[in-house]
RNA sequence: GGGAGUUUAGCUCAGCUGGUUCAGAGCAUCUGCCUUACAAGCAGAGGGUCACUGGUUCGAACCCAGUAACUCCCACCA
């Protein structure tokens, strides 16, 4: 990783050493690699120009003139600045030249012979007009037809340049002709390449103009651009000059402002070897998660430019290229080598020795050692046939940023091509950026990161963990927040406490068990929650496999498995009911270990869950592998779960301590057989006394689960007409329930269009909304209202 | 300018070939409880025109078109 970063990070380490007061020609001092990830820098490098794909061109590239070195694309500060448009004329070129006074320029409105005899550009930079290569003017526009194929003359140097066409310009801005300045603009480059321009280049490393310029060599670029103005106003070339607001560049480390410069470069061809790097995506060979990746990936690859791998960075490996003194070069592994090359490339007789070779002081990029990663980490460049590559060799998973996606993914995959013949990984899981609650991009200059020990330090390692899985939704953005690590706090304390719970209990193993539908029901339930986490593990859903998780322990767990079998007070529990509960609990923390390193393992080893063997550690231990599920309890024990909250709902609005014990009464409809979780009504609802009737409780509250009748009597008498309106209004809405069935039914189309299943759905609804009313119509009958 | 994506409850997000997972989850909020594991807790409750407009369909959060806002990547304007 300090690798990966060292391009970014390199300049300010050694600005750093420096002032440390470090003696030794730091600017001369090279940080390198290891030598065998070194070896196989340069053994690539080789391969790939002998196969012809690393070649010399030219590149325009961010130049600073103070540090007089090229800076990056992440050291360039973009800012806002006020400039000014010089407007300037070019004089043009014809075969009846009209000899006209310059001076008296002032009305340009209308049709004089100066605007058919000039023409005007409008520049921020007019000190590069002396590098000026032509002229573009749009085809399209109608105001300049009368240039085609024209030729003007550069003023103050007089030197002529073509007038060319292409739809680059843009018409309706500044005067829609555009000065072309190959040396010194980048897209100006491509336009000259394009129509085959000159490149004039004017400057000097440290900004001065050079001898090319013709006029005010020597001047340094902004000097020069305010005496050029004042020789074009001079001579009548000036219009006139605009405020203008840009954006410029400027260099992080001498706040210089950055100048694009033409430069030699490394480069590598990339179409042969994009091709079946995005094959790889495309035909599922290597998956990107989320998919919504793969249409960038192939935007990316699809659109893919020759890559520049020379920079000019004294951290890095150096080029493996040798220079002749002639400018020859050759490729060679190491001086000897190359002298040895040299030696054929030059006449019989050549006085050419070892030491007038010189090695090409550029480094490569930090991607071009950075792809060979899946292959060279295990060391499969010098041993190619080594039992970790053949092993390791595709991975399954490479988790990354999304940012890096081109410059590292797409470059692992294309080297795993080249160089092993095979995709890297099989799967790339693609995380999101973390940003503050404001959606910022957490940074050091923005001060709002946290920092990560303060964090563990009031939350715990456990809960900061679960907090950044809390908020990491697959492929989006985390959005961190500090109340995702309260929760997690939280989260841990929970299990904390059931253990604490279970700690305490004493057991009798003579004592009766009467948990067995408990028990059951925990089970079915763990499994079909350890199917869904499961899932979701396999889709990369991490922050849903973990909520799954949180709601079984919590809610499955602690607020109703424990209640449900939690002996009375100080009253010790069955040996069974103890030792599945046992069993269910690290079951438990196997589950949580991902999410809850520290805990899990902490609570495994204590003698709660017996004795453990040296080795036998939550996080080497296996997963519980999937078991039965009893659909038919885990759907009753939901319909009792709604029974118990109803009883709750009771106390609540009547007033009724939860210690107060409440008869229940069950007029069944349905073949739920109650009597069954009569423990679990006792335990967890404190009912006293479960009654199964078959005739309606008159004077006792009443409800509806499914299609049960449920009366609890109360010692009061009943307020008849609240109970009424209560009925009232659960009617109310079950009328227009029905309704909207009904209508839906009765529509020709859709019983002609739905699928059989979705009918027989909307029958089964219509026939529990009517099941129900009638009971409610019984009720509120008994009630005379 | 080119490309990709997002928009569902106060917040962060699910919603998997249009219909029981159809309007959901967690957190936050409100109400009542210091009930013997847990107030960092328990028990309840409220809360949404699924960005907007139109279309397709018996039926749209979901499909299509347009509009708006936001985000990211790449290229950057004389």
């Amino acid at each position: 990783y300090a690798w990966e970063w060292k391009e970014k990070y390199g300049g300010i380490i050694l600005e750093q050493l420096k002032k440390l007061g470090a003696s030794c020609d730091w600017d001369r001092t090279r940080f390198t690699m290891d030598d065998e990830l070194s070896e196989a820098v340069i053994d690539t490098f080789i391969h790939l120009y002998k196969k012809g794909w690393i070649y010399r061109g030219i590149r325009m590239v961010n130049w600073d003139p103070q540090g007089k070195t090229a800076v990056s694309d992440e050291e360039v500060i973009r800012k806002e600045v006020n400039q000014k448009l010089y407007y300037i004329r070019y004089r043009v070129v014809s075969s009846e030249e009209v000899s006209s006074e310059l001076s008296s320029a002032g009305s340009t409105t209308h049709h004089s012979p100066l605007t058919t005899h000039f023409l005007t550009i409008a520049t921020t930079r007019p000190e590069t007009i002396m590098a000026d290569a032509a002229i573009c003017i749009n085809p399209n526009d109608e105001r300049y037809v009368h240039l085609h194929g024209k030729r003007v003359l550069i003023p103050l140097i007089n030197r002529e340049i073509p007038v060319i066409l292409d739809e680059y310009v843009t018409m309706d801005f500044g005067t829609g002709c555009l000065k072309v300045t190959p040396a010194h603009d980048l897209n100006d480059y491509e336009l000259g390449q394009k129509h085959n321009l000159p490149i004039i280049d004017i400057l000097n490393d440290d900004g001065t103009l050079n001898e090319h310029a013709g006029i005010l060599v020597g001047e340094d670029r902004f000097a020069a651009r305010k005496k050029i103005a004042v020789l074009l106003e001079a001579d009548g070339y000036l219009e006139k000059v605009e405020d203008y607001k840009s954006q410029i560049g400027f260099s992080e480390r001498t706040d210089a402002v950055i100048e694009p410069k033409l430069s030699m470069q490394w480069f590598c061809k990339m179409d042969e070897m994009a091709k079946p790097a995005l094959d790889y995506v495309l035909d599922g060979t290597i998956k990107l998660i989320p998919e919504k990746f793969v249409n960038t990936y192939r935007h990316w690859m699809e659109n893919v430019k020759d890559w520049c791998v020379s920079r000019q960075l004294w951290w890095g490996q150096q080029i493996p290229a040798w220079y002749l003194p002639d400018g020859q070069y050759v490729i060679a592994k190491t001086r000897e080598e190359a002298f040895h090359q040299a030696k054929l490339l030059t006449a019989h007789n050549s006085p050419l020795t070892i030491d007038d070779l010189k090695q090409d002081e550029d480094v490569l990029d930090t991607w071009f050692s950075s792809w060979l990663w899946p292959i060279s980490v295990f060391d499969g460049f010098k041993d190619p046939n080594n039992d970790d590559i053949n092993y390791y060799y595709p991975t399954n998973d490479l988790v990354t940023a999304p940012e890096i996606l081109f410059f590292w993914v797409a470059r692992m995959i294309m080297a795993g091509h080249e160089f092993r013949g095979g995709a890297p990984f099989k799967n790339v899981y693609l995380t999101g950026i973390v940003r503050d609650k404001l959606g910022r991009k957490m940074s050091k200059s923005l001060g709002n990161s946290p920092d990560p020990l303060d964090l563990i330090e009031k939350f715990g390692a456990d809960g900061v963990r679960v907090g950044m899985l809390l908020c990491s939704p697959a492929g989006n953005d985390l959005m961190f927040d500090e109340s995702y690590c309260e929760q997690g706090r939280n989260f841990a304390n929970k299990v904390w406490n059931a253990f604490r719970l279970v700690k305490g209990w004493e057991v009798d193993k003579n004592h009766a068990n009467n948990n067995q539908v408990a028990i059951e029901w925990f089970r079915s339930r763990f499994n079909e929650a350890l199917n869904q986490i499961e899932e979701n593990f396999a889709q990369y859903r991490i922050s849903e496999a973990l909520m799954a998780t949180y709601k079984l322990v919590w809610d499955d767990f602690c607020a109703w498995y424990l209640e449900m079998i939690k002996p009375v007070y100080q009253q010790p529990i069955d040996g069974e009911t103890y030792d599945f509960t046992i069993c269910f609990f690290e079951d438990i923390l196997k589950l949580l270990h991902p999410f809850m390193p520290f805990i899990s393992e902490e609570l495994w080893h204590d003698d709660l869950f017996g004795p453990r063997a040296g080795y036998d550690c939550c996080i080497i231990a296996q997963l519980p592998t999937n078991g039965q599920i009893n659909a038919q309890l885990l759907a009753e024990v939901e319909i009792v779960k709604q029974i118990i909250t109803q009883i709750r709902n009771i106390r609540n609005s009547k007033q009724i301590p939860p210690k107060e014990k409440l008869a229940l009464s069950v007029k069944a409809n349905s073949t739920i057989d109650y009597k069954k979780y009569e423990a679990i009504f006792s335990r967890s609802g404190n009912i006293s006394a479960l009654d199964i009737v078959n005739n309606k409780i008159v004077g006792a509250v009443s409800f509806i689960v499914s299609t049960d009748e449920f009366y609890v009597p109360m010692n009061e008498s009943l307020d008849p007409l609240a109970e009424c309106s209560r009925l009232q209004k659960e009617k109310g809405y079950l009328t227009g329930f029905l309704q909207s069935v009904n209508s839906k039914l009765g529509n020709q189309r859709f019983m002609s269009n739905a699928k059989p299943e979705i009918i027989e759905i909307e029958l089964k609804k219509k026939a529990d909304a009517e099941a129900k009313l009638k009971i409610l119509e019984e009720n509120l009958s008994a009630l005379a209202c």
